[in-house]
DNA sequence: AATAATTGTTTGTGATCACAAAAGTAAGTT
DNA sequence: AACTTACTTTTGTGATCACAAACAATTATT
């Protein structure tokens, strides 16, 4: 068999796979992580096939994997059942912000009563490993980091319901918000996070919630003007 | 091959398949509605093999709406890797309605700005149907119907990114509304949608999100008492 | 009789095959 | 050259099989 290249080649960053999950799951979490970092080009047609000879797994994992993050919107199955990432508009990528920062600010008043001394430390640890990639100024870091704050802070509520939610819109965002921060060559971020830290030390939740939707917002400036964000997502793909 | 019955047996309404959409789908689909209408009693293992006997299909269409249906949160797989409708508490149940409302109310006031005329009949055509089956107290009509509404408000956003999410949360609280109702004899149900759709004509963000807001939590006061609820649900599946 | 070991069964996972629909390609027509 | 038509290839879907892990039941052991 031959390599197949039927459009542009695809290149997915392959982790080592652990024997203790199942093939499916690996393929899946390759898949997802393809998607964040914005590695498959929104549009581009994937095949069971095409991605089973990439990852040098039979059909069948990609198959249960495609059909779960198409079930989370991470994926798209069109009408002639090709599967593509979903393609994005400024519109639509507003929507998904302030998304965001309905359900996160929700989630994280939410988680505010059930947060205790452990994980208040474990949120300032995270803190401080933020300002530390933000000193040496790396991305990926800070982005995943970022991410780790967020999530700390939800599953603090031990009822959660919200962040496989979250985490659906988190997947629909990530890759344009990679896309775009690659173009940048300055960034100014504002740590909120310290905002969210006192708030969350008095159990003020309206303070919280103010502090989460600053840092989502500016997470989002942090890609670049608004004029930028939006020639570049509507270009992307093509 | 005879019939099995581990444990309780299951009763799932089966409709007419239709051979424009593909055996998954159509398994999809029933699995779907026989979660929302509670016809799983929480906790029961799903097997493959068994619901592929009951439907009548080959288990590989279970297998991919199984996935489907877990990555929707409409059902769980246990570490086991058994698959089940989640176990309800009064805890997670509540947390379910405050992020329904949360979520909700926010893509009302999304939807607000497109909302034209057509979309306004077609809400207001809905509204006078749930009029009538409130008469009739059909009571599976007004779910429905309510359903209906709410879907078709939030649609009217073209840019939708919240529906899939709502439509979630609706899949996991579905089978504990529906059990509760049936237990109950008197509904009072307080219709708020006329309040939705004063605020709607007005074009008033607010008063819309407080309408949603209050319809939200007298469909759940509508299912019973606090406490009837919460010794419901807590007892579900056993 | 209570617990541990063993055997037999069931189950999810993954691989492979068959097939019809879709897409791509080439030849033929206007 | 633009469009249609016929043919070839590719692709998703669904069925079936093999297998190891999980489960259930039975037997053996203390």
């Amino acid at each position: 068999m031959q390599i197949m290249d039927k459009k542009s080649p695809i290149h997915i960053t392959i982790s080592e796979r652990d024997d203790s999950v199942t093939i499916t799951q690996w393929v899946y979490q390759t898949l997802r992580n393809a998607v964040m970092y914005g590695e498959i080009l929104p549009g581009r047609a994937l095949t069971i096939r095409e991605l089973a000879g990439i990852l040098d797994v039979s059909p069948m994992p990609v198959r249960e994997a495609l059909r779960q993050l198409a079930a989370e919107n991470a994926l798209e199955i069109q009408g002639n059942r090709r599967v593509m990432v979903p393609k994005m508009t400024a519109m639509k990528f507003s929507e998904l912000c302030e998304a965001r920062i309905a359900i996160e600010s929700h989630a994280a008043a939410r988680a505010l009563p059930y947060i205790d001394r452990d994980q208040l430390s474990q949120l300032r640890a995270l803190d401080s490993l933020i300002d530390e990639a933000q000193e040496e100024k790396n991305l990926a870091q800070i982005s995943t980091l970022n991410q780790n704050f967020h999530r700390a802070l939800y599953t603090a509520n031990p009822h959660q319901v919200t962040l496989p939610l979250i985490e659906s819109l988190w997947l629909q965002l990530g890759p344009f918000m990679r896309l775009a921060t690659s173009q940048l060559e300055e960034h100014y971020l504002v740590d909120r996070h310290n905002e969210a830290m006192t708030a969350i030390e008095k159990k003020d939740a309206f303070a919280l919630q103010i502090a989460i939707a600053a840092d989502i917002r500016e997470g989002i400036a942090f890609a670049g003007t608004p004029e930028m964000l939006h020639a570049f997502i509507e270009n992307a793909g093509t």
